[in-house]
DNA sequence: CGTGTTTGACCCGCGC
DNA sequence: GCGCGGGTCAAACACG
């Protein structure tokens, strides 16, 4: 009787689709039980079938099993019934998203407050300033509607994340940020508010005045660039002022039209350091190994909206660390006994088009700071830069980026930037986060766990560079030296450089689960940022080199 | 021959 | 208006 009334709780579960099946089974092996119970109640019956009493529990067991086989049919009905509901609501999910869509397309006016679209633009990543700045000023077009469609679906990713910039961001160009003008007097930076309006691509055509951030990664790199998982094709290079090392051009050539450029540059200052700056959102689906720097670039979009942010710092608690970095993806190609900051700053000479510098290159000790957890904004916050130079140090490269290929069911990979977010991972996302951040526990499970699940499928890596496997064996390790120990975040055993190049392409070799994924877009950020520290002077310290 | 790179010319925005 | 600097174009070239 155990296994009926497990069975019939298993059958209670409401759950994914996945869950349906499984229950049948369930109901129908409680069946199954049922009847192998009842017969040998009917061979004990005719063994003894002088004893009356031993007949009155007969009876009342097989009445006891008509009602329990009568409840198992009624679940299983239920189940059935879940079953169409679920489907039924799945269908009208989509309906209802492509409505949407086509009322959006249709309706290009932008109607939506400010506040809300300064509430979109956090949620969301990869999107085209140029968007925001057509919300703002009222202007039609059909960008704005897949604007509107993305915003539906909630999250956009481009190889170099553009993104909306809010209107606060925009109405308030700080002129003060020194360090990123120091970057772009140097030439080190990409600072092109030029390139903005060059932009002729038949996608930048249509965004218009287009007012752009971009990513830039300052990273270790002894190959000529970093081999971030796209196609490039170089179509420039120039000799940039205050730089002897030339700047080359690349865009994306996986298809023909792809707006996503790079630019690639050597530091002046320091020839082993490689600045990639990106810029655009592919149109089209990203090679699983291009959706690491993909969710690197984006991760830091959302920073930068962060950043945008200022005046409400509160943001920057549990809740934002999840939800904006969302997808964070910090990973061991580069130089990798380093820990990683963001630079998160507007262009002085481009100040409606700030970028966003993820540095790759800082030395160990420069991150040793005793600044608590989620404080890395604090002195940031306060200053009274516009875009102030914001740094975040992460203990470990992750491995997130994954998740969103597998989180958000290949999205990424079906519809590139256009990929969908729903509510209830955002949700998910912060419940998660507040979990891990209450719960010290529940970090140590869930970095054990995807330690473990990154280890295990390290050596998978087929497609990837050569240092996948032990990127994935070491980000396992540094996960769990995260944890264990906050302060020693940045370690040798990040070094994924190895001299052979640059390649984020490992995250390729993992697991294609979409629970792997989950964590690691949603949880992972939480379990490291948690025991990551910002030494937000150290920020200064490393633009300037 | 197809594809990618090189490189000088050109375009454009910005500052003076 | 002019010069400068950054970004892009496209013909020439290299390579497999």
């Amino acid at each position: 009787m155990d296994s009926i009334g497990g069975s019939a709780t298993v059958s209670r579960q409401i759950c994914h689709e996945d869950c349906f099946s499984g229950q049948e089974a369930n109901v129908k092996v409680g069946e199954e039980q049922l009847q192998d119970h009842g017969e040998k109640l009917t061979s004990s019956k005719s063994e003894d079938s002088s004893n009356n009493k031993e007949e009155g529990v007969i009876e009342s067991v097989k009445a006891e099993m008509g009602q329990v086989r009568e409840e198992n049919e009624r679940l299983k009905k239920m189940v059935q019934q879940m079953e169409k509901d679920y489907q039924s609501l799945k269908f009208h999910f989509f309906d209802l998203l492509g409505q949407e869509t086509c009322k959006k397309s249709e309706d290009s006016t932008p109607s939506s407050d400010e506040t809300e679209e300064s509430e979109l633009v956090s949620l969301c990543l990869g999107r085209t300033p140029s968007e925001s700045k057509k919300y703002e000023k009222g202007s039609n077009s059909s960008r704005s509607s897949r604007e509107n469609e993305d915003l539906e679906a909630g999250l956009t990713l481009g190889l170099d994340s553009k993104f909306q910039m809010s209107t606060e961001l925009e109405s308030n160009p700080s002129p003060e940020n020194s360090l990123d003008a120091k970057e772009d007097e140097a030439g080190e930076t990409w600072p092109p508010s030029k390139i903005l309006k060059r932009n002729i691509d038949d996608e930048d055509a249509k965004q218009g005045d287009v007012k752009r951030a971009r990513v830039c990664v300052r990273a270790r790199c002894e190959t000529p660039t970093i081999n971030d998982g796209c196609q490039w094709r170089k179509y420039g290079q120039k000799i940039a002022k205050g730089n002897p090392c030339p700047r080359a051009y690349y865009r994306c050539t996986v298809i023909p039209k792809c707006p996503v450029r790079k630019q690639v540059q050597r530091c002046a200052e320091d020839m082993s350091i490689l600045i990639t700056t990106y810029e655009g959102i592919h149109n089209h689906p990203l090679p699983v190994s291009a959706t690491a720097m993909a969710s690197t670039t984006s991760a830091a979009a959302s920073m930068l909206l962060s950043g945008s942010s200022a005046s409400q710092p509160t943001l920057i608690g549990s809740h934002a660390s999840a939800t904006q970095l969302n997808g964070l993806s910090f990973n061991n190609l580069y130089d990798s006994s380093t820990t990683k900051q963001f630079y998160i700053a507007n262009n002085p000479s481009s100040p409606l088009c700030p970028t966003i510098t993820l540095d790759l290159t800082a030395s160990p000790s420069t991150a040793s700071s005793a600044t608590p957890p989620f404080n890395w904004f604090s002195s940031s916050f306060t200053s009274p830069s516009r875009f102030p130079s914001t740094s975040l140090n992460f203990p470990s490269p992750a491995v997130w980026s994954n998740g969103y290929q597998n989180s958000y069911g290949s999205s990424l990979s079906n519809l590139g930037p256009y990929m969908e977010k729903n509510h209830q991972q955002q949700a998910l996302t912060e419940t998660l986060t507040k979990a891990i951040i209450s719960d010290p526990s529940f970090r140590t499970v869930i970095a054990a766990a995807i330690s473990s699940m990154v280890a295990g499928n390290g050596s998978a890596s087929a497609s990837s560079s050569q240092g996948n496997q032990r990127a994935a064996e070491n980000f396992g390790q540094n996960l769990r030296l995260g944890e264990a120990n906050n302060e020693a975040v940045s370690t040798s055993s990040l070094n994924l450089q190895n001299g052979k190049g640059c390649a984020p392409s490992y995250i390729s070799g993992l697991s294609s689960s979409s629970q792997i994924g989950l964590l690691q877009s949603h949880v992972l950020p939480s379990c490291v940022l948690n025991s990551a520290s910002l030494a937000a002077n150290n920020n200064n310290k490393d633009q300037k080199n």
